[in-house]
RNA sequence: GCGGGCGUGAUGGAAUGGUAGACAUAUCGGACUUAAAAUCCGAAGGGCGCAAGCCCGUGUGGGUUCGAGUCCCACCGCCCGUACCA
């Protein structure tokens, strides 16, 4: 017999499947396809368990949908564009482009071993030329029909690297590199625009049955339909052009509690005042510091200032409420500005407090007593649910008592009534900006010409190829201080111009890879008929950190495709299924250096002992637990040595079991050996089988087993319940082990695992079917199917409870009448006993599930 | 700040509102062995008890229910996203 050596099958299986061409995927309109995808990596040069995790997953799917008759596309390519080539670049001298090949080269060789059903003939690059120029190709399209457009807007700027930075390299406000306070400044750059389709988007959720709820909620609130009141306040003493400001609000219902009004610091009325006023230039200079994310914004501490200016209240004309600039009042959203109604909105309320501002009660809890009903709010604001009826004390339209939907309808109304605004829909979405001040992307194919314009590049000009001789040795884009590659003849007028310099985000690549992939050699972006056949993606796999902006974009981009003819009308709505996986953690382990800066050390360089961590001179470092995987952080674990040590069907076992796919799990590697360990008993038991002959006992109970276990592992496998899977195959080894069957029936069994564990060890069970003596390839044989009638017990087991608590069981046959078990469950000592001679109030029979009897 | 999620033995985790801890890891005990490795068998949430058994127990505090890890409310902690990381 021979010994468990995964590194002599492995490659002698992948050849196999090589050789037989299992995983090529070529359009078969005679059956039916399914398209499986996992979300594709950026190539930072080695692979961590993360993907290891998360393409087994789409493995397994792969494999189990290609045993079940399935025509199967499950592609692979690279997310190559992005920030970390130029970093590579700058820190080391040498080539984004040479940097990101040599990190796909070493990636896809760490790839191949792992055995994945992948048709690696479809590979490709975002930064493939042949990619990015059917990406061009796409965005000249959009343009005609447009869906793209251009207006200002604002990016962090470092005034000392006289750069535009990543929300990424503004820290704590300071630029990464040169330590100088960011600044939020107005730049030209080109948007898709998503906006127009805000509503589609969020209708269209509803039917993503098969996505994650979570998922779709924080799309839905990402995208954030709101109904609200937009209306001007006449303003008094304002600079002219300026008699009227625009707010929006979603609670019209606290109109008369309104004690100010705010507007952004990017504001028009803010631009005038500020190039008069030294002061609020000072102010606004001020708010524009520091980054542009909506985090450092809403966590920054709230300040106004008093411009002077007031506004006339529509319905009460004697009040007349302050114009203070705002710095957490965010121009894109809304109108960019407000009216401020601190009985009611903690944020206003915070504010109120700080500038001596009133506050107004608008309305109190239904039912409470009379008093003075400013009492309520003057500690702290009182935000009702909009569901939630109140007492309206200061209300203008409708019934006294009445929830915030129905007064913000009947304030709506009545507002309209009067000529006081109108209701208008408004959504949190904005436009996409996609311009990118880089090097290391899809260059944007237009051309600036002073006579013509903005000119979209000819699209047999395409690709717009990035020039290689570029230098990263100072901060700034490339492209723009390259000697030649600017200048080309306006596509229209043919007098010299100059190309756009600005890069696409990495968003729009990764946007429409997956329709790419249908036909990713074609000289169009696709192919109708390709297209046709193989989307939608039936399963898409990926973490959960792109549950927002890639989903959200790539459905917006899908939506694009199909309006400009690359995509059917079906596929609006890309992917069919969406599973998110949970990321991979593991423990940072840091010390500082003398400045008290962290440094960050491998988890190989660490000795843990007690619970606490030391590097090899003894120092002891302290660990931070459970932490995303992170190259900066030092904490990616390697999955090759794994791979080296066990094989890579160990390694696939081991990264689905235990943890739930949804779930975060913190990694170690002491469970490892044990997979080994265990796939090693598994080739043993099969092979003794393999080996044997003669009759036995217990036929008919392991295949009632073997039955169960096509069923349970069926299951597993079709919810995604990896883990679930695994530990019923761990069970169902066991009863093969224990099992006294005759050869026949273990030889039956046997193949059955084999089957079963398949889509996890592929290699493993190859070889369980070869030393079986079966015919063909296991991973090309049908998935077995189980009996109905071999899954029910004839006898179940109840337990019995009293008062909730467990008390005894009973076995009875399953489908016993509810009086007679309940006779017999009255009947048991035990509860007997624990009723104490009192008589049941009531007894409850859950059938074939539990009793519970009630004292 | 805001939006979304998660929290169960020493550890990873299981459990359509129905016996909490399946399955596995680590640990301990035993068999085999000259010995070890490998393998096989067994124990094991905490407490009390010779035992039968009893009490407690799913982050904390309330609630709904015959019955709550699961549903609801509040809180604590951690994770993801927050529009230029991918």
């Amino acid at each position: 017999m021979t010994r468990y050596a995964p590194n002599e099958i492995e490659a002698k299986w992948q050849k196999a499947w090589d050789d037989a061409g299992l995983f090529k995927a070529v359009r078969d309109t005679s059956r039916p396809k399914y398209y499986v995808l996992e979300m594709f990596p950026y190539p930072s040069g080695r692979i961590h368990i993360g993907h290891v995790r998360n393409y087994t997953m789409g493995d397994v799917v792969a494999r189990f949908k290609a045993a079940n008759g399935f025509n199967v596309l499950h592609p692979m390519g690279f997310d190559a564009f992005g920030m970390p080539a130029e970093n590579a670049a700058m820190a080391s001298g040498g080539h984004p482009k040479e940097w990101t090949y040599n990190n796909i080269d070493d990636m896809v060789a760490q790839m191949k071993p792992m055995g994945f059903s992948l048709d690696w003939e479809r590979m490709f690059a975002t930064c493939d030329p042949e990619y990015y120029g059917q990406q061009q190709a796409l965005f000249l399209d959009f343009l005609e029909a447009g869906l793209v457009y251009r207006k200002n807007a604002v990016v962090n700027w470092d005034p000392v690297d006289m750069t535009v930075l990543a929300n990424e390299q503004v820290i704590d406000g300071k630029g990464w590199r040169s330590g100088a306070d960011v600044e939020r400044r107005e730049l030209t750059q080109w948007f898709f625009k998503i906006s127009d389709m805000a509503g589609e988007l969020l209708d269209a959720l509803e039917g993503l049955e098969n996505w994650p709820a979570k998922v779709r909620l924080m799309q839905e609130n990402w995208i954030g339909r709101s109904r609200g009141l937009q209306f001007a306040f006449s303003t008094v003493d304002a600079p002219d052009g300026h008699d009227r400001i625009e707010v929006y609000t979603t609670r019209p219902d606290t109109l008369m509690g309104a004690s100010f009004v705010g507007i952004s610091p990017d504001h028009p009325l803010a631009k005038v005042l500020e190039r008069d006023n030294p002061d609020i230039a000072a102010f606004c200079a001020e708010a524009r510091k520091g980054g542009t994310t909506a985090e450092a914004i809403e966590k920054a501490e709230k300040l106004g200032f008093d411009t002077g200016i007031t506004c006339r209240h529509p319905f009460d004309t004697s009040l007349e409420l302050p114009v203070y600039i705002a710095n957490f009042i965010l121009m894109d959203y809304g109108t960019g500005a407000i009216f401020g109604c601190p009985a009611h909105d903690e944020r206003d309320h915070e504010f109120a407090k700080k500038y001596g501002l009133p506050i107004k009660a608008v309305f109190v809890p239904e039912g409470e007593l009379p008093g003075d009903p400013d009492d309520f709010v003057q500690d702290a604001a009182l935000v009702a649910p909009k569901d939630v009826e109140a007492r309206y004390v200061l209300g203008f339209a409708g019934e006294e008592i009445q929830t915030g939907t129905q007064a913000i309808e009947t304030a709506i109304d009545f507002c309209e009534a009067n000529g006081v605004g109108q209701g208008v829909t408004k959504y949190r979405l904005r436009d996409w900006g996609l311009s990118r001040q880089r090097y290391w992307g899809c260059p944007i194919p237009v051309v600036h010409c002073d006579s013509c314009g903005v000119v979209p590049e000819k699209k047999e000009n395409l690709p717009v190829q990035l020039p290689d001789d570029v230098s990263f040795d100072v901060p700034g884009n490339p492209l723009d201080r390259h000697p030649t590659w600017r200048d080309v003849p306006c596509p229209n007028c043919g007098k010299p111009a100059q190309r756009e310099t600005d890069t696409m985000d990495t968003f729009v690549d990764s946007s429409w890879y997956f329709a790419r992939f249908t036909a990713p050699r074609a000289d169009t972006p696709t192919v109708m008929e390709d297209a046709e056949y193989w989307m939608n993606v039936d399963q898409y796999i990926g973490g959960i950190e792109h549950a927002i902006l890639h989903l959200l974009y790539s459905r917006f981009f899908a939506r694009g495709m199909q309006i400009t003819g690359h995509l059917p009308e079906k596929s609006k709505e890309p992917f069919n299924a969406l599973f998110t996986q949970g990321m991979v953690t593991h423990a940072i382990f840091q010390t500082r250096d003398a400045n008290g800066r962290p440094v960050y050390h491998y988890p190989e360089d660490v000795e843990l002992r007690d619970g606490k961590g030391f590097l090899k001179d003894g120092t002891e470092v302290e660990i931070i637990p459970s932490a995303k995987m992170s190259k900066s952080k030092n904490n990616v674990v390697d999955p090759m040595q794994i791979i080296e040590s066990y094989g890579a069907d160990t390694a696939r076992w081991f990264v689905l079991s235990d943890s739930p796919p949804e779930r975060d799990v913190e990694w170690t590697a002491a469970g490892a050996e044990a997979a080994f360990k265990h796939l090693g008993r598994v080739h043993r038991i099969v092979s003794e089988i393999a080996a044997s002959d003669g009759d036995g006992t217990g036929d008919e109970e392991l295949l009632r087993e073997m039955h169960k276990a096509i069923h349970d592992v069926t299951m597993g496998i079709e919810s995604f319940g990896f883990n679930a899977a695994i530990a019923r195959l761990y069970g169902f080894t066991n009863t093969l082990a224990k099992s006294k069957a005759g050869a026949a029936a273990k030889k039956q069994a046997a193949k059955a695992l084999a089957q079963l564990m398949q889509p996890m060890t592929p290699h493993l069970s190859e070889d369980l079917w070869a030393a079986l003596g079966l015919e063909g390839l296991c991973a090309a044989a049908d998935w077995p199917k189980a009996d109905e009638a071999m899954l029910v017990d004839d006898v179940v087991t109840l337990p019995i409870q009293v008062n909730g608590k467990r008390r005894a069981e009973i076995d009875v046959p399953k489908d016993m009448d509810k009086a007679e078990v309940e006779k017999r469950a009255l009947a048991h000592d035990a509860v007997q006993r624990a009723l104490d001679g009192a008589a049941p109030k009531k007894v409850i029979v859950v059938p074939g599930r539990i009793v519970n009897v009630v004292a």
